[in-house]
DNA sequence: TAGTTTAATTCAAACGTTTGAACAATTTAA
DNA sequence: TTAAATTGTTCAAACGTTTGAATTAAACTA
């Protein structure tokens, strides 16, 4: 039963008495191929069951309708979004996607990149791991002129075209409704200030703070992983300063999530005694008590975009050199966690 | 800058005035082939920054070194785990994942196994979609010869490999461990009984609740897609029976959190009036308040084993026809959602 | 009717590897 | 010294497509 080979162009040709080529012609819509050969054709492939092979077809044609993506984790619903719509984008143009997950680890992030770039993907969409600071293999793939599309995650380092929210914005939006709420020491749980978005968002929270003349106190500031973990050590240390602050930003909702349950444990009233907002909009914050406030970055946006990016590309391979950026607006959720009035 | 076109074997061997393919056979460590040679070509190949083409490769050796992975969505942990450690050990073996979701849709499963086929994948390791009832595709792919390994859903239907866990003895801990706590009335949010795990898990239900003797009400079991909302909805539809319920065992974590929002909202005391257990581990189920009762599926495990599976059966394409079932025993964690004593 | 277009197909090479058979050169056995 | 075995390499075909050029057949001009 298994051991059926595949039925061939060749096959095909067999069976009406044409070559290979005038079968690959039918099957392509060439214009010099008459309507009858091109019905014929087609009757025929179907009765045999013909599946085209995509790696003769690919190597032929220098093209494997491949397209590889690197997304630091899977469990971020952010990120299985992002694919998910991106994926939809491409299937439509023929692409098929191969997924990987850098686990916010560098040297996987090289290793997926080196495999990807093996496996011939005709482009590479991509978002940082956390860890990464060198970007060499990044413009590895450029100069190896694969098309290269960064989202979310990126740095000036990387000359390709870039996806992702106004993260300046987003912290802006946040402070400015912690403020409106009546909070005057905010602090913020960071991401590491290497990454370019999380310095961003270092960057927008200082902005407004400075908008509203209020002082930018360093023991505020608190640069973290993110992780549920860190967001419960970081919360431990912001309440032994002697001035405790009325809010905290955490640049991720999993920390914030983990400053949620440490105020809760030490029962301190939230938004009353101090309010907490998050960033990216897990499923989760809108199921805690209280439910917490949240920056939405657009997910199945920045999939599409990210992916019709990448065809644009695909499509003039002539005309690139400069990089095309688009910028998303952020929108604020907010919930209960920073709700005082 | 992006237009260099590739070096390739034949690139080697002008430099080393010798034949393409003693160069493949070199890189092959062909053992007919001098250290001399071997070590010069290697030299050469480096300097050159030679990348094979895989395509090529795969085109003659019929083999893509491509497995395509089929989850029905990654915003679960349990698939995303699954996945991330399925591509651990298949990378190890050289394999890429080429990994599409079906969210869930029939339709998309179909047309992602299309396009797996179609790309000359190695094999296809998958979990079936909620909605699939008809298993034609997937008994198309073992008569195409391509290995088939199932994971967690799968139907006796799908003469396949299968990894997963014993959902009967899942369902028995769970009301063991609820019975042990003192409940008496315990309901089920079910999945779909047209699938086989689901089915598993009522069998499991009901085969505890007999052999304690307690009576088996129909009105207690209410089949849901196990969303948030549809748990939501089932557990008020519980709360409006004559005689409620004292425990509440929902056949995923989403529905559990749904049946506790509202149980909360109703200001119904966990687990001290109605106890809440629910399936799978989300992370969300340690971090709500009270935290929910649940079992752990083992995802690294089933990843990992379900890629042993396919290398096993890609190694001896011989002596297949009998399919291996690996079932694994769950683990009930049990937290505060249930713990009455 | 010869000459020119146009339409439909075939030819042949190419994509970059791999692989068994063939060959030559060297070494070993008898 | 000759035959046989071993070693290292080349040859040539193959994997299944695609594609521009060449060929043939048919249809139209003048």
């Amino acid at each position: 039963m298994s051991k059926q080979k595949k039925t061939t162009i060749k096959d095909i040709a067999n069976v009406l008495n044409i070559t290979p080529s005038a079968v690959s012609k039918a099957l392509n819509n060439h214009p010099r191929i008459s309507q009858k050969t091109r019905d014929a054709v087609i009757q025929v492939a179907k009765n045999l069951n013909y599946q085209p092979n995509r790696l003769a077809s690919a190597l032929r044609k220098g093209k494997s309708n491949l397209v590889g993506v690197i997304i630091p984790r899977t469990n971020s619903i952010f990120f299985s979004n992002v694919v998910q719509h991106m994926e939809e984008v491409l299937n439509l143009s023929g692409y098929n996607v191969i997924m990987t997950q850098s686990n916010e680890s560098y040297t996987k992030e090289c290793s997926n990149i080196e495999a990807l770039l093996d496996t011939q993907v005709d482009g590479i969409i991509a978002s940082l791991a956390n860890e990464t600071t060198n970007f060499e293999s990044y413009n590895k793939i450029i100069n190896n002129g694969v098309p290269l599309i960064m989202f979310d995650r990126s740095d000036y380092e990387i000359n390709a075209d870039y996806i992702g929210i106004d993260d300046v914005r987003s912290s802006q939006l946040i402070v400015d409704h912690l403020i409106t709420q009546g909070c005057k020491r905010i602090a913020h749980i960071a991401g590491f200030s290497h990454t370019r978005i999380y310095k961003n968002r270092i960057k927008g929270y200082i902005d407004s703070l400075e908008q509203h003349q209020l002082e930018i106190n360093e023991d505020l500031i608190l640069e973290s992983n993110l992780s549920l973990n860190d967001g419960r050590e970081k919360m431990q240390q912001l309440l032994q300063l002697k001035e405790r602050p009325d809010a905290v930003y955490a640049a991720g909702d999993y920390a914030a999530l983990g400053a949620l349950q440490i105020l809760k444990e030490h029962n301190i009233k939230i938004p009353e005694e101090i309010a907490v907002v998050g960033f990216s909009n897990e499923p989760f914050t809108a199921l805690t008590s209280p439910s917490i406030t949240t920056i939405n970055q657009h997910s199945e946006q920045i999939g599409k975009l990210a992916a019709k990016a990448f065809i644009q590309r695909m499509d003039k391979q002539n005309s690139d050199s400069n990089v095309s950026n688009i910028i998303l607006e952020p929108e604020l959720l907010i919930r209960e966690s920073s709700k005082r009035i």
